[in-house]
DNA sequence: CCCTCTAGACTACAATTGTAGTCTAATATT
DNA sequence: AATATTAGACTACAATTGTAGTCTAGAGGG
C-alpha cells in the first residue's frame, strides 16, 4: 500500500470517469464522451488525457497508430487515496466527525439511511 | 444559502485552521502558531494570511497599526462547502456510495459506530 | 531625537491547472 | 496519385498555489 497515487485535477477526474466506465478508449471516444457531458474542446480532453497519461495515471497501448487509453488504478483506488487527503486537509483526519456532519445534512433519504444501518450492523466485528 | 465561499486552498487551510481555534489574532500569533506545526517562513503565512483577505475569506481589522485577523465563514460552513464539492468531484455526487466506502474502511472503531447508529436512529424522521 | 526592527505592501518565480492552438506525418477519400 | 482530414507532438498562456524576498514607514528602545 502507500501506493500514493499522483495527484488528478478536477477536469483530469471527469475524464477519468470517462475511462473507469469503460476501457481502453481511443482519444476520440473519450473525447466524443465528454462532448456529451462538458464543453470542452477536443484539443482540451486530449491535453487532459495526455497529462493524465504523464502522471502515469493512464496507460497508454501504441501499438497502432491511434493509441487507446486505460486507467492504471481502479476507481475506488483512487476514491481511498482522495478521501484521505481530503480528510486529513478538511477534518484534520477525524472521520466520524466528517460523517456525522454528512449524515446530519439533509441529503440522506430514508433508504439510504436504512441501508448505511444495515451496512453498520454488520461491519466487520473486528 | 448557496453562500459560495471562495476557494480555499491546502496551505490556506492550515491558517484558517488556526483562526478558527481562535480570533481575531495577529499576524505574528498565526505566524507562531503554524511554525509550531509546519516549518514554513513567516513571509509564507504572511502570504496566505493576506491572499485569504483577498478572497474574502479572512477579514481584517485595521484600526490598530498591527491588524488582526478572523474567519467570515465557521469552520463547518467551509467544511460543508468543501464536502460538496469533493463529492460531486469524487463521486458523481452519490452521498452514498462515498458513506459506504468511509464506512467499510477500518478507520471506524466500535465506538464510533455506535455514535452513528444512534445519529442515524435519531434522524429527522422527515 | 536617532537608530533599529518589524508590520505591512509589493514583488518574484516555478509548478500545476484550465483551456486551448499550431505543426507534421500518415491515413482515408476521390 | 493528389488532397483533405486527423492523430499525435509540441507550444501557449493566464490564474492559482506554494514558497518566499525586498522595500518602506512608523513604533519602540536607548
Amino acid at each position: 500500500m502507500t501506493s500514493k497515487i499522483p495527484n488528478i485535477s478536477d477536469a483530469e477526474w471527469e475524464v477519468m470517469q470517462v475511462l473507469w466506465e469503460s476501457s481502453p478508449q481511443t482519444a476520440s471516444q473519450v473525447i466524443s464522451s465528454m462532448q456529451e457531458q462538458t464543453d470542452w474542446k477536443p484539443k482540451t480532453v486530449r491535453t487532459l488525457l495526455d497529462r493524465l497519461v504523464q502522471k502515469q495515471v493512464v496507460g497508454v497501448n501504441k501499438e497502432h497508430r491511434v493509441y487507446t487509453f486505460f486507467p492504471l488504478y481502479s476507481r475506488e483506488e483512487c476514491q481511498r487515496e482522495e478521501m484521505q487527503s481530503f480528510m486529513k486537509r478538511i477534518y484534520g483526519g477525524t472521520l466520524k466527525s466528517m460523517l456525522v456532519q454528512f449524515i446530519q445534512e439533509d441529503s440522506l433519504s430514508d433508504e439510504d439511511i436504512k441501508e448505511l444501518r444495515e451496512i453498520l450492523n454488520k461491519n466487520p466485528e473486528k
